[in-house]
DNA sequence: TATGAATGAGGCTTCATTCAT
DNA sequence: AATGAATGAAGCCTCATTCAT
């Protein structure tokens, strides 16, 4: 009734369609309001099936957990220049998040809003990747400025992201681009923590936004 | 069985002890695996009172939302500084909503974490409060650097500003006081914003004048 | 539907009910086959009545157990004539067992035939009920005969018991009555064991089946 | 992956490579906790294979019921020295028996605890098997003793010869043996029968000739 | 001969909610 | 003001069974 898949697909294939069903309702209702019903039906195959390839609720919901946190990580993990300066990774490594997280909101939604919400053992998965991400933020900032305080700042600059990702993503039609809310953000924070920094070049920062949009 | 509550409490501390105790299991457990079971036996009282009280779990939901709200933007409203500089302001409020967090972690959770992630009705009580909140600091930045992009920065700011609640929340023994996130966040974000302050250092940004007592 | 019980019931005989209608159901259909649906029936309550007052379909196959175990030693030990030859306390014993198997068929069949076929940890219960009553036999045995094999001999009088107990269960309209049985199986199985015996006076053994019947 | 099976068996072969591992499973966990799954999997073959050779769960058990009392039938039967007198028939049967249990645990355990606590139609089945081992029981005993009671006593003895195997089936290591069985019951029994006998021992009650090897 | 893919039906359990006192 | 007794509805999960190859 759902999609009108055909039968006998490969198990692989059915697995990745019941994650892909799995996230969009777990984004949406959460872990507990999500009904393994409305699951199946979303991926257009019955309950059992589910089961079958996926064990339990709790065994679905970790493994889209799982996915979507590796689809993540990549994402920005690619989007990184490595070997250039700190701000320019953070700045490409700002842009590839809020890209992603623009072009795949459920997955975004599950790891921002539900995973962290419901209690264990989900939310130490979680914990664990922002923890990494957060580490990852606060060696940038120790390199370009040698700030103390590094950690409180990494956590308001990730914080930071997050908000204006959910902003984005809640924003009427032309909603922001990465583009933009990368350059928002770099504007925001990056010259706030590297108060020397004399007159941010648009194209080393990464772009401001007047210069971009 | 739960407290040792006397028989037969006038009704407005019968709701308060209610309220109290569906805070702290809703924060803990989240809408959906919360119980009426364990509210009630979390206040005290049978369950039937529960409902003469408060209706239904919806309602019962709704009520310490609301409650909660009120008393973080009272706490917020009553600590910003009025007439001071919009710097000024924004430090105290920040200092404000840091305090009221700590003291208050149940309601903080239930309108952060719980509340936005249950869908409709719910969310959007809580997303008017947090847009109201946006709205007062995105006036504030506005009157201090006549900023273009102001909603994005008052999003980056708000989102920073609870991940720093929320890491100092679940931080280890000694927890950053609310000063200290403040500071940090003051320095971290405002002097980034108006990149031309000569000497931000922490004291200077955050509080200089007789509001530190 | 099933039972015209009147509503509102105190929990002490709702509970009695509800362990009267699951000895009857688990003796019919099995540990699996019964479902806590046909037990609410029989009942005559709703399914999650029974699971408020009795936890779990584990948990209430156990109190039958429990129940039906203390009343079936309860009957033999009340029959048991204390201080009489060995002889005439194993009569005793054995009419209290027929007669309270013959009363009370749905327990017997649950300790007896259900109780020992379903896994653990029933079966271990049923397991020690039925070593006391061993143990107890072979004590009689024992201080009668002097025999070896002590411990065969009474798992074969134990066994004979059974068997004894479910044919006359089975049994078409006039079923063999307790005393019967029990004359059989002195008959049986006492001569056999103390071979020494004349010529077995039924009043000292109980009873012969010709004197009795 | 179960059991390194060659592919392209014979069918008889698979049929009874299926028999063996359904019963072993319904022996293990009863009728209704057995599953079809589990039974393929302990076949080492796939479930659809089960059902095109076997038809049903029903069938099968009731496949594995009717190989199983055959095989118990035979074993008695060619145990039994006919032309004997009945108590040498009672014994060797008897032995047959017991070391026939012994020796196919499973096929026992389905039999007498199993296949008599499933409802109708299997129970039918096995009270069929058992009624006509009691019948021939009975004959040996009205033979010998001209006995009343006739049918009472061979449903002792027969109730006595299973509880018998059961003990042994679950004794620790150096169970008794079927001859050591079969003695503890021709003693206990026969010359309880027939109180005549001169000096029952054991040996001479158990079969003093050639029999015993 | 043999199996990977798939499902209708049903069972255990929990929960928000109400009734009668 | 307060509660013990009770239930309709719904959710998670498993199982016997079949289809298409």
């Amino acid at each position: 009734m759902a999609a009108a898949n055909s039968r006998r697909v490969p198990r692989a294939e059915r697995e990745r369609q019941m994650l892909d069903a799995a996230v969009a309702v777990f984004a949406r209702r959460g872990y507990r309001a999500a009904s393994m019903d409305e699951i199946a039906e979303a991926a257009g195959v019955s309950k059992p099936l589910v089961y079958l390839y996926l064990n339990s609720k709790d065994e679905l919901f970790s493994a889209c957990i799982r996915r979507e946190a590796a689809a993540l990580t990549a994402a920005v993990r690619d989007a990184v220049e490595e070997g250039a300066t700190p701000e320019r990774q953070l700045w490409s490594g700002l842009l590839g998040f809020f890209e992603h997280a623009a072009v795949h909101p459920d997955g975004w939604t599950l790891l921002y809003s539900q995973a962290r919400t419901v209690g264990e053992p989900f939310a130490a998965e979680v914990a664990v990747l922002r923890a990494e991400i957060v580490a990852f933020v606060a060696a940038l900032i120790a390199a370009a400025c040698g700030s103390r305080d590094v950690e409180a700042y990494a956590h308001a600059l990730v914080g930071a992201a997050e908000s204006l990702a959910g902003w984005a993503a809640a924003a009427p039609a032309p909603a922001p681009t990465g583009k933009e809310l990368a350059a928002s953000l770099m504007t925001f924070a990056w010259s706030g923590l590297s108060r020397a920094l004399p007159a941010p070049d648009p194209e080393a920062a990464g772009g401001s936004s007047a210069a971009e949009g």
